[in-house]
DNA sequence: TCAAAAGTGTTCATGATACACCCATGT
DNA sequence: ACATGGGTGTATCATGAACACTTTTGA
């Protein structure tokens, strides 16, 4: 089938990942500024290249440690980008996965690295590289439905919070406001959260209660 | 960022398509037997590498036709499957379509090629070569959810067909019994589909309305 | 006239939505 | 004491599920 080997061998297959996290109140995106040459200043996401003894699913996942260091880190492969001229650089076929990080997992960007390393909010974000705007389209498009039919939220929140953090959550990445009665006594039915017994404290209203999850592993729920 | 082109430049890229249709009442996929050395007599789900001057999804398109001699079949990427030793050739990285063929298409796989090719029956799959059974079982669980969500049905049709055709079609991918008054409501309330004037003939029976799909592109609708 | 699939509405159960007030704390 | 977010239940509405008989044709 491979006889004539090298004349198809002539793509570079990388890994394109979009990481995703909540700040500021407002689904966030990692970028990295490009330095040089055609997309200098421009801003791109975190990839690299595959290597020949690696897997495009643990390239993927090196990519994303070398941004996030923190163990766990959801992570799933989203789309395949095939087109010819997508790299200026030559053809380069791009494998693109998203990632999840908490909160808590922001300040951790505190790799250092020779261009700059910025979170942006998917509502504005700076002048991309490649096609980088579709892919980011494409991670959010799917982030959203997963987080509608999955109880992957998870993901997206600290070890413990408070209900009404979770609820904003929801309601950042389905663009829409829920009631807060409803929203609590849905996720009471499917037993999404279990109470601690602490509370938050130093706040300036009525202390909440902290809740964790009581799974940590991808589930299909039909929550929205 | 390639400098060191060559070394990249490792692995061949490939497609392979799983290919749906229904035939007796199944949910089937088109397979090729293998002709050569380490897969001999094993089948395989078609597909082909990718050539340096063609994006990956008209590759995918033209591995398609080569099958299946037909206009407007649903195509859509599925999963990319990376693992260093999935094919004993050599490095190749697969990036697997599904397909979806209407009845009145399964004849056009008169083709003739140097090979078998012929329609199995999910549930009683031959040995299969390569990672194929994964490709297969994940292009499986895609259809079946897709047609959960959406109105791609119409593709799984030909261009007119009885109400108790279509509600059997989801029986078959949804593994259930539906109720036939429910079902016909649904479908009504979401004009999925509209009466022709004609009716089946010849049959033993009464004789049914044909109807058409009212709408012949993507849509997502909650049917099920 | 019989066998077999076509066609057609209503009732009931369940889940979704709308909605308002008291509570606990920091300042 | 007051401003602010935390916490709770009920009534209504819409949607989904269960269910049986008459009709039309070919044989």
């Amino acid at each position: 089938m491979i006889k004539k080997d090298n004349q198809y061998k002539f793509a570079v297959i990388a890994t394109d990942i979009v990481i995703f996290s909540v700040k500021d109140e407002e689904l966030n995106v990692l970028l990295i500024e490009m330095g040089k040459k055609p997309f200098k200043g421009l801003w791109a996401v975190p990839g690299g290249l595959v290597k020949p003894t690696k897997t495009v699913d643990s390239s993927a996942k090196r990519n994303l440690h070398n941004m996030i260091k923190m163990k766990d880190v959801y992570l799933e492969q989203l789309y395949t980008f095939g087109k010819i001229d997508r790299d200026p650089y030559g053809r380069v076929v791009s494998v693109a996965y998203f990632a999840i990080v908490p909160d808590s997992g922001i300040h951790l960007q505190t790799v250092k690295h020779d261009t700059s390393v910025d979170w942006f909010p998917i509502s504005r974000l700076p002048k991309l590289a490649y096609d980088h705007g579709e892919i980011i389209h494409a991670a959010c498009e799917r982030l959203r439905a997963k987080l509608t039919y999955t109880n992957i939220m998870y993901c997206l929140l600290p070890e413990e919070f408070t209900l009404s953090e979770l609820q904003k959550r929801y309601e950042i990445v389905l663009y829409k406001k829920l009631d807060k009665r409803n929203f609590r006594k849905k996720i009471g039915a499917f037993n999404l959260v279990k109470k601690t017994d602490k509370k938050t404290l130093g706040k300036p209203h009525r202390p909440a209660n902290l809740f964790q999850f009581s799974k940590k592993r991808p589930e299909i729920i039909p929550l929205f």
